[in-house]
RNA sequence: GCCGGCAUGGCGGAAUUGGCAGACGCGCGGGACUUAAAAUCCCGUUCCCGCAAGGGAGUGCGGGUUCGACCCCCGCUGCCGGCACCA
């Protein structure tokens, strides 16, 4: 058969969708597969190769359950609300809606053209009224769970972008966005308690099957130590100073404690305090600095001491100096820390450039020379004295912290709660009204959506506020407890929102009365599999979690966890074997490798390239060698017969059949496909092949290049679409060859190879062994000390 | 600094998890077909010595366990990713 790609890609997209082969059924009898990839943002460069690789492991997937009698729900949509439409919009002086239409319409021909199997049906469109209603719906049930506040403190701000960005949009000091350096503004912010959730984000953890890679980066970012807070006095006043340490056994070599220089007790006492303008003025240096600079591990520490105030040690009642410095961050704790120079760096480092004296609690180390953090034999603490083993230390520590009255056990989170808004017009409104009589107030669910108004333009105002802000007629309103005029919250809701449930609203996409019907839920959820990239794990793998368990909490989801397992792809490189990117002209257009080769081709390189879970650079040269294996399957018409096969033969082909139904559920598609070409490579130095293998041939290839396969089968009179027909099973006995050739080891070194009846006992294969002109040659005039036969796998003679 | 991962031919990568290292593909060399080129097909291709038969070395480095190690253990080195003054 000629292989006319151009031709018979298209016609087989068109018979699929007509047959709507791919509509997921609501409930049946069936089992069912609910596999997920990463919803695109839709941005107007169009599809990259990356996706297509990202979406090639639950295609194949998808189609393969499908063969094998699963209800396969195979969705797709798109995230597209952002700052790039928004930005674009500015540039253009065009609506974000006429532009992510216009993307959302190229990326789905783009989808289509590569003939993935979603079920377009489902397709979701976060930016949509119909949508995002429901993404403000559960935004509104955190509100009402008391998981939304306001706060104003200094927030990652992007003088460039113009918004507030979280931790995670300015990792480094930069913008996630457009790498402008991220400087620090005060300002009112919603925050959504995500810490509430990080133990049961952590715990759950322990519940579903993600790769240990995606849990120990998840563990490290939520970040849960635990320790003890204690409660120090200040002399003359009547307040204590409350500090986090994960170390309370150290308690008693404390010499001088630390505020952060934010930390509101030194405001409220300012009066005591004698050097004020000195402390102003590190203070106001301290400001400047971005979060990146003053988390920046330097060994010169900066800070003042505070005159005026003195602290006691609650368990000695010595008096030790307070000091500020920037080393202590108000984020995380107390904002305030007990410091101990003996048994941490940066006590140590901050002590001897005050000249600050040490106390040596725990023996092992050399103080002198650098703080000793390892464990050892408790020394210079009274009831301590003698324990070796920090366990015990702490635990008695904090049994008479909490006996006393002065502290007690506690654990500590590094995540933060979620900065959850931006300035901008290209998002979700946030559903929430501010009113002078009864605070904030949320907007009554019944009144959903609460559509973004139509605006000339998009410019975000001057002080980072909302583009909204500058439309009288949406700011102003009515409060809906009390009826008096009010103001609607302008911040509109951050990227990562609308990703953060889209896998629940395609059970049920269309429905008007809930995000999606129980029923539907029950049936599809948990998602299955899930893959996607590595850079989402710390950000909206856990902000859906949340999300998730929130619901679950509130009894609207029925699981706990969203995902039962998650996997991610590799990255493709360029050809340089650099990251893809315009500058560096090294990018592939997916479309290009369509038009010139076939989608087939695109399909079959992408996860034929390498190992799926990891990068490797792109190579023109594979691509055709791709192409080349596909022209050799067109190319299998022309040696059909009905000769009878040879065993030899069905044995490879029986291998092949249970390899590729194991590799494509382990990811190894590389292998997968080299088996394949294996076995077609056998055929070709066969000369022929039946009709009925080369069906079973084209089964196992369809989930890799599906059209050709379709069209094949369409040729050699297959009834129906091989896409559904039912998958082929292997006979374990034939896969398994009558005859074995197994090496034959000599003092371990590999000597030759016999053949020998493959069930065949130890002195049967030792006598074919000892047999071989080679072997014996190298055992002569020794004396045998050893004979081992591994059945199937290898003979060794030791000889001396 | 802490956590995780990786290291195999000229290249991408295989190796049933302790049993013939280099499957499959690319590239390269040789040949066939062709007036020629492309395409296609056949043969070869880890490295070193050898015309060959054959021999030796070989999975980042150094040790160890074992009849046998890419795989397990101990000690390094180098890359990649994540977190990071987290008390």
């Amino acid at each position: 058969m000629k292989y006319d790609f151009k031709k018979i890609e298209p016609k087989w997209q068109k018979k699929w969708e007509d047959a709507k082969l791919f509509e997921a059924k609501d409930f049946s009898d069936k089992p069912k597969f609910y596999g997920l990839v990463e919803f695109p943002y839709p941005s107007g460069a169009g599809m990259h190769v990356g996706h297509i690789k990202a979406y090639s492991s639950m295609e194949v997937l998808s189609r393969k359950r499908r063969m094998q009698g699963y209800n396969v729900l195979f969705p797709i949509g798109y995230d597209a609300f952002g700052l790039p439409t928004e930005n674009y919009a500015i540039k253009t002086n065009t609506h974000p809606r006429v532009i992510t239409d216009a993307n959302i319409e190229k990326f789905s021909n783009q989808l289509r053209s590569v003939g993935f199997s979603f079920d377009w049906s489902r397709t979701v469109d976060t930016s949509k009224d119909d949508y995002y209603r429901w993404t403000q719906w559960i935004f509104l049930k955190l509100f009402d769970h008391g998981l939304v506040f306001r706060d104003k403190t200094l927030v990652n701000y992007c003088p460039h972008c113009k918004v507030v960005l979280s931790n995670e949009d300015s990792q480094g000091g930069k913008c996630d966005i457009c790498h402008t350096d991220v400087i620090q503004l005060p300002k009112d912010v919603w925050y959504l308690k995500i810490t509430e959730y990080a133990d049961k984000l952590l715990k759950g953890l322990d519940t579903v099957e993600y790769p240990e890679a995606i849990k120990q980066q998840q563990i490290n970012w939520i970040g849960k130590s635990t320790g003890a807070f204690v409660d120090f006095t200040i002399d003359g006043v009547d307040e204590k100073l409350e500090i986090y340490t994960t170390r309370p056994d150290t308690l008693f070599g404390v010499t001088f404690m630390v505020m952060a220089p934010e930390h509101p007790m030194i405001d409220k006492y300012q009066d005591r305090i004698s050097n004020m303008d000195a402390i102003n003025a590190y203070r106001d240096e301290c400001a400047k600095k971005t979060e990146f600079e003053r988390t920046q591990l330097v060994k010169d520490k900066t800070g003042l001491k505070i005159e005026g105030l003195e602290a006691v040690n609650p368990v000695n009642g010595k008096k030790i100096p307070i000091f500020i410095a920037d080393y202590v961050m108000m984020g995380y704790g107390t904002g305030a820390i007990m410091a101990v120079p003996a048994h941490d760096q940066r006590d140590w480092d901050f002590a001897h450039a005050f000249d600050i004296p040490i106390i040596e609690v725990i023996k092992g180390g050399d103080i002198s020379r650098e703080a000793y953090t390892g464990d050892g034999e408790m020394i210079n603490s009274d009831y301590l004295n003698g324990l070796t083993n920090k366990k015990d230390s702490i635990a008695k520590m904090i049994g008479i912290l909490e006996e006393k009255g002065i502290g007690h056990a506690g654990v500590q989170f590094k995540m933060k709660d979620w900065a959850f808004n931006r300035q901008r017009y290209w998002g979700e409104p946030i559903p929430l009204i501010h009113c002078p009589e009864c605070g904030v107030v949320g907007v009554p669910y019944e009144e959903l959506p609460l559509r973004l108004p139509e605006v000339k333009d998009f410019e975000p105002g001057e002080d980072g506020k909302s583009p909204l802000a500058k439309i009288p007629e949406f700011v102003n309103c009515t409060c809906p407890k009390c009826g008096g005029p009010a103001q609607r919250e302008t911040d509109t809701m951050p990227q990562w929102a609308g990703s953060s449930w889209y896998f629940l609203r395609y059970c049920d996409p269309h429905n008007d009365k809930a995000f999606a019907d129980m029923d539907k839920l029950k049936y599809w959820m948990p998602v299955d599999w899930y893959n996607g990239g590595m850079e989402h794990v710390t950000r909206h793998l856990i902000y859906s979690r949340f999300w998730h368990r929130f619901l679950y909490d509130i009894g609207e989801v029925n699981t706990p966890e969203p995902y039962s397992k998650r996997s991610a792809q590799g990255m493709i490189l360029g050809a340089d074997g650099e990251k893809m990117s315009k500058s560096r002209g090294n990018v592939v257009d997916p479309l290009d490798i369509v038009n010139q080769y076939g989608a087939d081709t695109l399909r079959v390189y992408v996860l034929f390239m390498g190992d799926y879970g990891s990068a490797a650079p792109w190579n023109d040269s594979s691509v055709k060698g791709c192409r080349r294996f596909l022209e050799r399957v067109a190319g299998l018409t022309d040696l059909i017969t009905d000769e009878k096969k040879k065993v030899s033969y069905e044995t490879l082909l029986h291998k092949t059949i249970k390899k590729v139904t194991d590799d494509i559920e382990a990811q190894k598609f590389n292998t997968a496909i080299a088996a394949l070409m294996t076995l077609i490579n056998e055929i070709y130095k066969e000369g022929s092949i039946s009709k009925e293998d080369l069906v079973i041939f084209l089964k196992l290839l369809s989930p890799f290049a599906p059209h050709i396969a379709e069209e094949i089968y369409e040729m050699i009179g297959g009834e129906g679409f091989i896409t559904v027909s039912e998958w082929p099973e292997f006979d374990e006995s034939k896969t398994v060859d009558a005859t074995i050739e197994v090496g034959v080891q000599v003092n371990g070194k590999v000597r030759a190879a016999v053949t020998i009846p493959a069930g065949c006992d130890k002195d049967t294969a030792l006598a074919a062994a000892k047999a071989n002109d080679r072997v014996a040659s190298f055992v002569e005039g020794k004396k045998i000390v050893k004979e081992i036969y591994v059945p199937g796998k290898i003979i060794n003679i030791v000889v001396k």
